[in-house]
RNA sequence: GGGCGAAUAGCUCAGUUGGUUAGAGCGCCUGCCUUACACGCAGGAUGUCGGGGGUUCGAGUCCCUCUUCGCCCACCA
């Protein structure tokens, strides 16, 4: 961070890691990813916030693919706007992950022959805790890696003190507003993770299974069999009733009679209930209340008992109401094998109809796949339908946009139809329910901190054994990371709420959701104003990315090998709006070439200005009178100027313009590919292949003069602006390549440099004089490689310009093309005698080379026939449209004058080729 | 079963409200180590925009339909 440049800092070969090793560390110690709240214009500052918090890993986790998709995005976000001047501010963090952290350390137990159920509570805990402090925020370190700008001075975790108050307040205030309440309620069980699970955590999959029909003797009719289909045989130990449609004729007789339960032998109802479809199977259905949700509904109407048949593993024993129900042969065995026997005795007793294949759709715990199981049981949940209402109307009325559009209709859909949220889990590791039953008498005590004796009679206490779903901390999280509930906070204040919110589709109803209804809830407002939904990492079978798979790629492998850089560039570039990200784990080079390549691009464009550039004094450019810009000088600020609308307009706005979305708005912004590509485009394509081309005998060691004085300042400026527009993206390379620019000021960075404004510098008149010169080079080009003109030769080149403007420009740029093209040029009023006339410029200006021995008559004439009966055919189609009254009378004045004034051009082209065809080929 | 999305060059994808002769990267072909860059330079080839209808002066873009994928939701035993 010296200056000026010491001639032995100029870059030599592009080190990507080094890079890394040595500017991550600076910006951290110069804190230039931490926010500083009183700088929000909420207190008084003069920045507008910008907040984005993490979609808080797993503590334990290591870094996916996904990971790197994720928050390479959310670090482009918030570097562009750390740099567009906002007090910018990433909040990381980690999740403590409930049931995933707790069967990883489950597995470890049973490696060692133990259950945590041998530990016990407190040692188990305990144990886990180990784990994470060896293990944990390994995750956010491999952030570090690939260059998150995150302030690490607020890292939060979900299971820390601060997030666990907010987490005991949320719970006291739902349960003070009536909204927490504790149900006897079928719930989804998890027989491996032993604990409840929310509809969400319980996922379907379909499955081929079969669809078992089974006979009931009617009590005292023994020749009267009621047939029923059931999918789950097992189960039927804990029938309590059979049911059928009232109106259905076929069994009406039936209702109030009793029917003899199969194998356990006792005697249960014929019912009525609506819930039966008559069309399906036999119109019989057997209600089991205790496990099936529905079965539930319909006992809860009737009044019947629910007897539990299962244990909690998953096998066949006695629990409520249930004495009586399990043979001693089937007691402990598991669900599916007694699903076999109790098949196979319905068989022998003659009670067992056809068996049939059935696809049905099957819930499986989200965590282990293991087949969940509904069973009765005494749950905490959330009244959710009152929080929903404020989260709905909010992404209605544009409050809150979802990037892609598409998502916000499956979130109505959602919310529309929302159920009550299972909190509690049956398991140790997470937030312990703060409730507290009174051990002598019936008190129960809701309360944010610990209780220790009974509130009514002073007994002594004991605390809920559940512990509370690891989302009700995450979807607490846009403000219990800044603070919440703790006051007065000064956090909170300057960056709540937050802007924008940045993860995959999948977590959308588990998170996103749950955070907007928090937000209302507690806050009293949207907790963002924009969620952006990225894509799936996938293979190129599109499957996706996942390590048990093995067609993972680990983001460090590719920061290794490649650097931060192209992984960030590849990423963004790669990632349509909501659509998957497809990378081939097979070959790492191919897929991520995009970054590689273009990071070596830009650094050998810096190693070559940097060199040429020197180390003295560069005047800025506003230093430099316009009049001593040359046409390559003003045609590159025109089109850095374009480049910076065009990065502009694919971010967007930031913000909402005033409160909520305006229709116009909600759609723009946030396409980071086209930055990304925008940014590419200029620096490759307009920057490398054409300005630094035309400075090359302008600067470097052996050239001095005022020219190129205007030749470094420009250079330097562009180059200066170009970095600044792919910082947000490339952050080490651009660092350690604008540090090097002359003039930088000691301990200044990139980082939070002024992000590029449309410079004024834009001369169209001047910029577009420049593209005649691209022309007649593209030109020569052009001929040089259709004729295999070897490059040590020199090719003599007429050009013949239609304009007295062109004839001007050509001629004082003359020195340039030649250069450019490798050639000796004059400017002449006609082909000379006998050249070969090949390329016609868009102007009409030709180029003619004579290329004496060269020309293949032939190829060439067949080449030219070609291009005019092209030429032709379009054009019949223009006139055509042109003649056709409905198209001069309905389109648009200026497309009907566009079009007329290309008919002119390609009628002129015409007659040129037409003339060339005649002069240089032979009649037919 | 309900809903949503996608189908554009060999591959991965752009293509904004319908309007010049549909683009990029990678790959491919030809020629180049032109002293910043072979992870490069110059030039080039490749598309009945999934099929079929329709609306329109004009459709990759809007409507209908079919086909094939993908995703989300769902208590039919």
């Amino acid at each position: 961070m010296s200056t000026p440049t010491e001639p032995d800092e100029t870059p030599a070969a592009y080190d990507p890691t080094a890079l890394a090793a040595e500017l991550y560390p600076r910006w951290v110690a110069e804190g230039l990813f931490t926010a500083d709240p009183a700088r929000s214009t909420r207190t008084g500052g003069a920045r507008a916030p910008f907040t984005i918090v993490i979609p808080p890993p797993n503590v334990t986790g290591v870094l996916h693919m996904g990971h790197g998709l994720n928050n390479t995005v959310q670090d482009v976000l918030v570097r562009w706007r750390r740099m567009a001047g906002d007090e910018a501010l990433w909040l990381p963090g980690t999740d403590h992950a409930g049931i995933a952290t707790q069967n990883v350390v489950e597995k470890q137990l049973a490696r060692e022959g133990k259950t945590r159920f041998d530990l016990g509570r407190d040692a188990f805990v305990k144990r886990v805790e180990s784990w994470v402090a060896q293990t944990g925020g390994t995750i956010l370190e491999q952030l570090k890696a690939i260059g998150a700008s995150a302030d690490w001075s607020r890292t939060a975790y979900t299971l820390d003190p601060e997030r666990s108050r907010a987490v005991r307040e949320a719970f006291v205030r739902l349960h003070e507003r009536g909204l927490v309440y504790r149900g006897h309620r079928v719930i989804h069980w998890c027989s491996r993770c032993l604990t409840s699970l929310s509809d969400e955590e319980a996922e379907h999959a379909d499955e081929t299974g079969a669809l078992y029909h089974v006979s009931y003797r009617v009590a005292g009719e023994p020749d009267t069999m009621l047939q029923v289909a059931t999918t789950r045989p097992e189960t039927m130990l804990g029938d309590v009733a059979l049911a059928v449609h009232p109106d259905d004729e076929r069994y009406r007789h039936l209702v109030g009679r009793s029917v003899v339960l199969p194998i356990v032998g006792v005697e249960i109802p014929v019912i009525a209930d609506t819930y039966v479809d008559p069309a399906f199977g036999t119109g019989v259905v057997k209600i089991t209340p205790a496990h099936d949700p529905n079965d539930f509904e319909v006992g809860r109407r009737h009044a019947l008992p629910m007897p539990v048949v299962m244990s909690p593993t998953g096998t066949m024993a006695e629990f409520a109401d249930a004495a009586g129900r399990v043979p001693a042969e089937l007691a402990g065995m598991d669900r599916f094998a007694a699903r076999e026997a109790i098949v196979e005795r319905l068989r022998a007793d003659g009670q067992l109809g056809k068996v049939a294949t059935h696809q049905h759709a099957v819930r499986h715990c989200y965590r282990c796949e293991t087949v969940v199981e509904p069973r009765l049981s005494d749950q905490w949940f959330v009244t959710m339908a009152p929080l929903a209402a404020p989260a709905l109307q909010a992404v209605r009325d544009g409050t809150i946009r979802i990037v892609p559009e598409r998502w916000e209709g499956v979130y109505v859909h959602w919310m529309e139809n929302i159920r009550d949220w299972n909190i509690s889990r049956q398991l140790w590791w997470g937030h312990r329910i703060p409730v507290w039953y009174c051990t002598s008498c019936s008190e129960m005590m809701v309360s944010r901190d610990d209780v220790t004796a009974c509130t009514a009679c002073g007994g002594g206490v004991r605390q809920d054994e559940d512990v509370l779903d690891t989302w009700f901390s995450s979807w607490l999280w846009p403000f219990s990371t800044l603070g919440w509930p703790d006051t007065p906070e000064p956090d909170l204040k300057a960056f709540y709420p937050t802007d924008m919110l940045v993860t995959a589709p999948e977590i959308l109803f588990f998170w996103v959701a749950r955070m907007i209804m928090a937000g209302y809830e507690f806050m009293g407002e949207a907790p963002f104003h924009t969620v952006y939904l990225h894509g799936t990492v996938r293979d190129t079978n599109h499957v996706r990315m996942q390590k048990s798979l093995g067609n993972g790629i680990d983001p460090l492998d590719v920061v290794r090998q490649f650097g931060a850089d192209a992984l960030r560039f590849t990423v963004v570039g790669g990632l349509g709006v909501g659509s998957d990200l497809i990378l081939d784990p097979k070959d790492l080079e191919r897929s991520f070439s995009p970054g590689r390549n273009f990071a070596t691009k830009l650094w050998n464009i810096g190693r070559f200005l940097l060199t040429n550039v020197g180390t003295g004094t560069v005047t800025t450019l506003d230093a430099v009178a316009p009049e001593r810009l040359t046409r390559a000088d003003r045609w590159i600020l025109a089109r850095l100027d374009a480049a910076i609308a065009e990065c502009d307009a694919a971010l967007g706005p930031a913000r909402p313009s005033n409160g909520g979305w305006e229709p116009a708005q909600l759609r723009q912004g946030m396409r980071l590919n086209e930055y990304a590509e925008a940014a590419r485009r200029f620096v490759w394509n307009e920057l490398a292949d054409w300005y630094i081309e035309t400075t090359k005998g302008r600067l470097g060691a052996t050239v001095t003069g005022a020219d190129a004085d205007v030749a470094r300042a420009v250079s330097v400026h562009v180059f200066d602006q170009a970095l600044r527009l792919l910082q947000p993206i490339m952050p080490f390379i651009t660092e350690a390549l604008w540090q090097r620019l002359p003039g930088r000021e000691a301990g200044s960075s990139i980082c939070v440099a002024a992000w590029p404004t449309a410079g004024g510098h834009a001369d169209t008149a001047g910029a577009r004089e420049f593209e005649l010169v691209r022309e007649a080079v593209s030109g020569l080009r052009q001929i040089r490689a259709d004729y295999a003109v070897p490059p040590s030769r020199t090719v003599a080149a007429t050009v013949v310009p239609a304009s007295p403007d062109a004839r001007r420009v050509l001629g004082e740029e003359a020195a340039l093309v030649q250069r450019l093209a490798r050639c000796t040029l004059s400017i002449g009023e006609a082909a000379p005698e006998g050249a070969a006339a090949h390329a016609l410029l868009s102007d009409q200006t030709a180029l003619i080379v004579p290329l004496g021995g060269l020309v293949d008559v032939a190829k060439e004439c067949a080449k030219l026939r070609e291009e005019l009966q092209q030429l032709e055919k379009q054009l019949a189609v223009l006139e055509g449209r042109l003649a056709d009254e409905k198209f001069t009378a309905k389109a648009p004045a200026h497309i009907v004058a566009a079009e007329r004034a290309k008919a002119v051009e390609w009628t002129g082209r015409r007659e040129a080729l037409r003339a060339k065809v005649a002069e240089l080929c032979p009649a037919e």
